[in-house]
DNA sequence: CGCAGGTTCTACGTCAGGTAGAACAATCGG
DNA sequence: CCGATTGTTCTACCTGACGTAGAACCTGCG
C-alpha cells in the first residue's frame, strides 16, 4: 500500500521540497502556485483548493505513514517522515521484491540504466 | 498507470509462470487451483470464478498493455507482453525516474541491497 | 438450423482518492 | 470571560479502478 493519488503526490512533493514543516494553509497556497500562469512543464491547475481538502489529504498521508504532524502547535505543522530519496529507494526495493527472481530483475534493470548512473553504482558498490 | 489489482496480479502471475499462451478457461481453472486446499502461504481462495470475470480482467490487462491476445484462434490465446523480470525492471525505472535526483535515490537503494545482490550488480556493471 | 462454447456488453458493489461543507475546538482582542 | 477568527475534525458526495458476473451476441459443428 504505497500508491499515491495525484494530489497526495503534489503535497508530498511540496513537503519534500520545503525544508521546514509546513502548515495546511501554506501548502494550500503553494498548491495554488503550482502551474499558476506557468505554461511550462504542466502540473495541476492554478486551482484554489479548500483548506479542508488539503487537511484531508494530509490526514490520509499521515495514516499512510508518509507524513508526521506536530499536534502541539496550533496551526499543526506537517512534514515528510522520510526524504524523497529514501522513500523512492524504499519503493524500488518493494518493486524489486515483488518478483521471485530478484537477481534476474536486477540484470534487466542494469541493462537500461544510463552511463552516469552506472558510474554512480560502480562507485557505490566499489568500496565494500 | 501500472498498478494492478489483486486478481489482475494473480492472472499476470499465471501468465508469467506458464510458458505457452493460455486461454481464459485454462486461467480460470488455474486460478481456482491457487490455494485450493493449500493451507500454506496464503493467496486467494480455491474460489471458482466465472469465466467472464477472467475475460474482463484479461481485457483490462490488454488495455494496459500487459497482455497480448491472439484473436485468430477461436478460444483466444493470451500471453504476457513482457517477462515478469522485464516488467519489474521497467517498473523500477519508473519509480527511479519519479524522483528528481536519481543518483541520490540509487545511493539509498544500494545502501539496503543484500550482499548477494550487490555481488550480482558488481558483476553486471563490470569495471568499465 | 439450432446448440455449445467463447467473447463482448452492460452493470453493480466496493474502495481509494479528490473535494469540500458543517460542526467542533482553540486562540486572541477586548 | 466572550465573541470573532482561525484551524481541525466529521461526514459526505463524486469519480474512477477493480472484482464480479449475467445477458446478449457470435460462430462453427452436427
Amino acid at each position: 500500500m504505497a500508491s499515491l493519488g495525484e494530489l497526495e503526490r503534489a503535497v508530498m512533493d511540496l513537503l519534500w521540497a520545503g525544508q521546514a514543516a509546513a502548515t495546511a494553509n501554506t501548502l494550500r497556497d503553494q498548491l495554488a502556485l503550482s502551474t499558476e500562469a506557468q505554461g511550462g512543464t504542466a502540473g495541476h491547475e492554478g486551482k484554489e483548493l479548500a483548506v479542508t481538502t488539503v487537511l484531508t489529504v494530509l490526514s490520509r498521508l499521515e495514516k499512510k505513514g508518509l507524513v508526521e504532524r506536530e499536534r502541539g502547535t496550533r496551526p499543526h505543522r506537517y512534514q515528510a517522515v522520510s526524504s524523497r530519496e529514501d522513500h523512492t529507494a524504499e519503493l524500488m526495493h518493494e518493486v524489486l521484491g515483488s518478483a521471485p527472481d530478484r537477481e534476474a530483475v536486477l540484470a534487466r534493470f542494469i541493462g537500461s540504466v544510463t552511463e552516469s548512473e552506472a558510474e554512480t553504482l560502480r562507485k557505490l558498490l566499489g568500496h565494500i
